[in-house]
DNA sequence: CCCGATTTATAGCAATGGCTATAAACAGTC
DNA sequence: GACTGTTTATAGCCATTGCTATAAATCGGG
């Protein structure tokens, strides 16, 4: 341990030598703590997609009747062979279905997954609107966000929007 | 055209045969809409990690003088030869500047991006916190949110975080 | 029962974002 | 100026997510 290294990388900043006064700068943050971050969102990352696809599959077959790729692609804005594909991961963890030229189902898991996937999507979209955003905004970036909501952050926009609800409403 | 395609899979919830009552099922949505969300989606996805990396450079030659390789690695929680490619990827996007063994800089391009993340970011984790969120989660959140929210969304964060700030504070 | 349109499947390609293992370059210390 | 530990660079490897082009399967009508 002789050059700068892990004493900077990791220990410096644990305790730094002047103590936070009231409002100033806001304390550089211990390199882990900032890392979880990082990590949640790459892990938020890996399973957005299987959670779209579930969602989508879901309602593709509550108002459609079936789930095509066609018809998954085309609402993904993807190619088909690209749905393709992800059918088959989907498939291999267990969550859809397919049965050939007849539609993707889901099965018992990925039911689950879909309907809890559903609720947060709503929960954010209705949040958004509930904010003061514009309805189209809201269906645009809640396709992102939800992937990133926690638990925690999930109840406290769901109790703004009810708030937001009882206020405007008659009452 | 004979069987269902485009037919069903484009035209067809165009113009629902029911009209959408009071709190009715909220109306399919035409599948080019929905793409749009998804598609936003997929663009942010691609471009969060320049804008992690930007920011991330920035902070650390402002706090601790200089962006070393092992200090980036250490706080995004990845290994040291992820980041070296990284690096190279953003230098040939123009957004960096590597000095073999003396850091990463930022050129002016790289500024202006890292900036602009860096203010919304913040926007986005004081707006948690104004909503009611542990400051922990607020911090994890928004390193994922953060890349999905629109201008439009963020004025209305920025807006409720005053708001909020307003009403508690003394006056 | 065969035709034509639609839908799926498959092959092959590329970019991205991770990893480990190892070699090379560098900076301080003696 | 050589040792030694740190930092970068490089060379593979792999999984994921997208694409195009093309072949195969299916289905509804005639
Ligand atoms: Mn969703
Ligand atoms: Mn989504
Ligand atoms: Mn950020
Ligand atoms: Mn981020």
């Amino acid at each position: 341990m002789t050059q700068r290294s892990t004493t900077r990388s990791t220990t410096r900043s644990a305790t730094p030598g002047r103590r936070a006064g009231p409002e100033a700068a806001p304390t550089p943050l211990r390199p882990e703590t900032r890392a979880e971050g990082f990590r949640q969102a790459r892990h938020a990352r890996r399973i957005e997609l299987s959670e779209d696809y579930v969602e989508l599959i879901g309602d593709l077959i509550r108002t459609v009747g079936e789930a095509r790729q066609v018809d998954i692609a085309a609402r993904l804005g993807v190619a088909q062979p690209t749905v393709a594909k992800m059918l088959k991961r989907l498939a291999d963890e267990g969550l859809v279905l397919q049965r050939p030229y007849r539609g993707v189902f889901l099965t018992a898991a990925g039911e689950v997954l879909a309907e809890r996937s559903r609720q947060r999507h709503r929960v954010v979209e209705a949040f958004l609107c509930a904010l003061g955003v514009s309805a189209e905004t809201a269906r645009r970036d809640s396709e992102g966000i939800e992937h990133h909501v926690s638990d925690e952050t999930l109840d406290a926009m769901r109790r703004f929007t009810a708030r937001a609800g009882k206020a405007s409403d008659g009452r």
